[in-house]
DNA sequence: AACTATTTATAAGA
DNA sequence: TTCTTATAAATAGTT
């Protein structure tokens, strides 16, 4: 459509090449909105140029549901390219946020505050309800913390253990002084 | 571009909606094409129709090659959008494997095999070492194990320091025993 | 960035 | 559905 056939390759001519890209990229995404409107229908577009600038547009739905939509169904093989070019973790990231927001509201629901999640001890006490509550408490301290609060976190579990272990060690040692005196001291009666 | 010029709004009849949307279509994935080999780019378009259905194309580069070109600009928004309409952790899953991944080798670095993260005491004991060497632990447990694993861990903990509480206990009380034996001892010897 | 000769897409009809 | 065809729309080359 225009002065002459025009075969579908590469346009040699830099030029023309990038008006082409222009013109035709608009056209794309006026279709691409006509299609939306006309049949009810959602239409993502990504365009990548050859300098790798982005052009995106979408209708109906947004981009970010349309990708979703698409990711639903095709996320093994998003996981096969993910893992192929991995190094970047910014998504991991992302996902990582959404996690805990996630895992935040559970605790939430749970009855534990945020506050009180650094607080262990209590939690320790009931072991009954650890499973669940120590769940979301570890989520929301491995993430939300950056690592830091999850140091803190088991530093508070190494003291625990450390301080119950040292009492045991006391209770021991102070047995056998009570024990070794009450011998002594049956002895003495028998010998008296 | 037909025997009359159609406006740009819904097609209320149903089925010429659905040959408008085929045809359509087609003419899109072929010009989205067609821009992608003339101007040397990439393309992506994803159409899904008002009943649901996806229909996707890709020119140049793969389909998740220019979905996670699109990604590494819109992180942000992507993240919004993915909790105002949460629920499904699909992608979650993906990443964390990768996470997982990563911190297995971490804890391979770190001289710790995978067979022995799950067997705790040891680890308890040399608290110095606990903080890295724990957290690679605990990814491991968190994710690769699919939660199982994390609630052996917690239960693990649990049992350990629900252990060491009954011991306390009990020395206590063995503690009260020794004592009171050794008063009424001395309370005899005095009276002999 | 406009213009316009042509090609291409497609709406309606068969 | 698929094909046909009149017409609208897109656009290649030009200015």
């Amino acid at each position: 459509m225009g002065r002459r056939k025009a075969e579908i390759k590469r346009i040699e001519n830099k030029s023309s090449r990038q008006v082409t890209f222009c013109k035709r990229r608009n056209g794309l995404m006026k279709k691409a909105r006509q299609l939306s409107v006309l049949c009810e229908s959602s239409v993502a577009l990504l365009i990548v140029s050859s300098t790798g600038k982005l052009y995106s547009s979408s209708s109906g739905d947004s981009m970010a549901k349309i990708l979703k939509r698409y990711e639903i169904q095709h996320a093994d093989e998003l996981k096969t390219v993910d893992l192929a070019e991995k190094g970047r973790s910014y998504l991991s990231h992302e996902e990582l946020l959404e996690i805990v927001q996630c895992k935040l509201e559970e605790a939430k629901s749970d009855n534990i505050s945020v506050e009180s999640l650094i607080s262990l001890e209590e939690q320790f006490k009931s072991a009954q309800s650890i499973t669940r509550a120590g769940k979301n408490m570890l989520w929301t301290l491995l993430v939300f913390g950056s690592c830091f609060q999850f140091d803190k976190f088991l530093n508070l579990m190494m003291e625990l253990v450390k301080t119950l272990q040292e009492k045991e060690k006391l209770l021991r040692e102070e047995n056998k002084v009570l024990a070794s005196q009450l011998t002594k001291m049956e002895k003495n009666r028998f010998l008296e």
